[in-house]
DNA sequence: ATAATTAAATAAACCGGTTTCGAAGGAAGT
DNA sequence: ACTTCCTTCGAAACCGGTTTATTTAATTAT
């Protein structure tokens, strides 16, 4: 690898002067500089990353952590809104693996992990309020964070979601506009920030249309087809059924499959309303609240740039949109 | 944050002995010893990953190239492969941006970017054969490199596939076992070796087994369901049509969607193989000939692994296998 | 008691950069 | 001609670790 000194050398200067060429500062006279660019074009030179982080504490690295962020559906396409603008901006993306350290003589976490590598600053998905006591030093730390979908704010952190509440107030309100009245909603994870912002949501607009509420029509699991499918079966098992199901797109498909596998169908016999607009969803022309994913991690990215460069740190809400596909029908 | 110097001012040692304690060296006495672990605990220190880097050249990152990768449904659990077994030895993964250096005096590709960040190793994928001049440099330098689908090999590179020409070859038999003879096929990009793998795969099996082989049934365009879309209404317009169409599956995904949009249905009037074993396949009950994404993910990390301490170089191609869906009958 | 051996600990150089500060040299001012 | 002021450049310290070589101290051998 061809380094600084290997440049002076060949340039007949000192390393400073070549350093401050590389970072084309002042002080350097227009022949020399000359001089050095073109050695280093010669040789093919790019100082390295590591040093320069050493010394500058900026790594133009930004760690990601989020545990089964490969194989989420909705996480993927975030983290592609996240590679577009941090790619854009020079940054690469640092993705942090679990790793259990034997050896942990301390608390190695979060906030130990960023320092450990330079980060310049962290984006933190797919936690919930379960998780919140682990971030602790991170929130005290220094370290610029972002959370998505959790609601942590600090000198340094701050947090962009979707407007879930108001999403699931679209869903039901848009239940309501085709004539249902008696509406289910199977739910994800109850420790999970964006569960229960929509099910405050649900909770609101049953209220403001004055639906009826009833606790055998809700269900809550896990985000799976499998909690779809099991918690669906069990309102085809219901004296008074419900006449739509609203349920995040996942879950939606499995009781798509539920409906089905009982010789019923959607939206003939009930209409389905999901939320996220995952691809998966699409191919069943899911009706369902969109969030904006990829966006979701182009704001993460500039929020978290903002917090590096010291001048934002409100946190971001981005509207959902209904799309209206072919799994709710009028009554 | 908590350097060594700290802790060597705390437990009234040099830096030296509290680095051999780090690194569990011999020529610290017991008790000295244990007076800096205390010390380190007390502190939560760790050791910082860059500045350790920069004098050991060794830095427990790996990097990833791959275009698109995040989008794609193929190269998503494969990258779920890499995770799982790169976490667990304790290597992060370094994501690649695609930034365009403006000020690029030098030719920083691959092998600079990797010098750059002293990763320890790299995983390309998502490569074709049009590419390989671009990465003349990386093969010649000594970062040891594992090529997805891309078969490559030099002194610190390796490479891994599935056997995709024995895959197509089952495909193809499959559809002779059920009774077809007239056997389309539409392919994914020109320039990738699995493409053309798959297609010398077919043509093999064709041969094989006497069918007739017709030149108005081979199709190619990208890998995306307009392709295969686009590709079967055309073969819906053909005199001597195909009775089954052989494709990647989201090809194949597309093929059925012209299928069914022509008021026919699979496997009805056309039995439909794919090729992968995407996750959307499944939710179409494809017959397809799948391969193992994680476990391509996981071979090219432990070929990697090998590679990096000078073990073993081989290249790996993994099996393929035929999962029988709902969409090829017996005709 | 002295020399030789061994173990424990440290000083110093190094990794490849950045940054501060002072020296050298030329131009301008008086 | 002498001071003053820039501009250009390089020496040296620094970032947080590792590693080599050497010193110091304790142990064993003679």
């Amino acid at each position: 690898m061809v380094t600084i000194n290997d440049i002076a050398k060949k340039a007949k200067v000192s390393k400073s002067t070549v350093s401050k060429v590389i970072n084309n500062y002042s002080g350097v006279g227009d022949d020399t500089k000359e001089k050095v660019l073109k050695i280093m074009k010669e040789n093919n030179y790019w100082p390295n990353s590591v040093a320069r982080s050493l010394s500058t504490k900026k790594s133009y690295t930004i760690g990601i952590f989020g545990p089964q962020i490969l194989n989420n559906f909705f996480f993927r396409e975030v983290f592609e809104g996240i590679e577009a603008v941090m790619g854009d901006k020079g940054y690469d993306l640092l993705y942090f693996t679990n790793k259990q350290w034997d050896e942990s003589w301390v608390d190695y976490s979060y906030k130990e992990k960023c320092e450990n590598r330079n980060v310049d600053g962290v984006i933190m998905m797919g936690y919930g309020k379960v998780n919140i006591a682990q971030f602790d030093r991170l929130l005290k730390s220094d370290i610029p964070s972002v959370f998505i979908d959790l609601d942590l704010v600090g000198s340094n952190t701050s947090y962009v979601t979707s407007d879930n509440t108001g999403g699931a107030r679209k869903a039901v309100e848009y239940l309501a506009e085709l004539g249902h009245k008696k509406i289910a909603m199977i739910r994800g994870l109850n420790g999970f920030k964006v569960s229960t912002d929509r099910f405050v949501g649900f909770q609101q607009a049953i209220k403001a249309l004055n639906l009826p509420y009833n606790s055998e029509w809700m269900f809550d699991g896990d985000y799976s087809m499998e909690t779809g499918y099991q918690s669906m079966k069990r309102i085809l098992n219901l004296d008074e059924k419900p006449t739509a199901v609203f349920a995040e797109d996942l879950i939606a498909i499995g009781a798509i499959k539920a409906i089905r596998q009982a010789g019923l169908n959607v939206p003939g016999d009930y209409s389905i309303i999901g939320f996220d607009s995952i691809e998966i969803g699409r191919h069943y022309h899911l009706t369902t609240i969109a969030q904006d994913q990829i966006g979701l991690g182009e704001a993460a990215s500039k929020l978290l740039l903002n917090i590096i460069n010291k001048k934002s740190f409100s946190p971001i809400i981005l509207p959902t949109r209904l799309i209206i596909g072919e799994t709710c029908r009028k009554v």
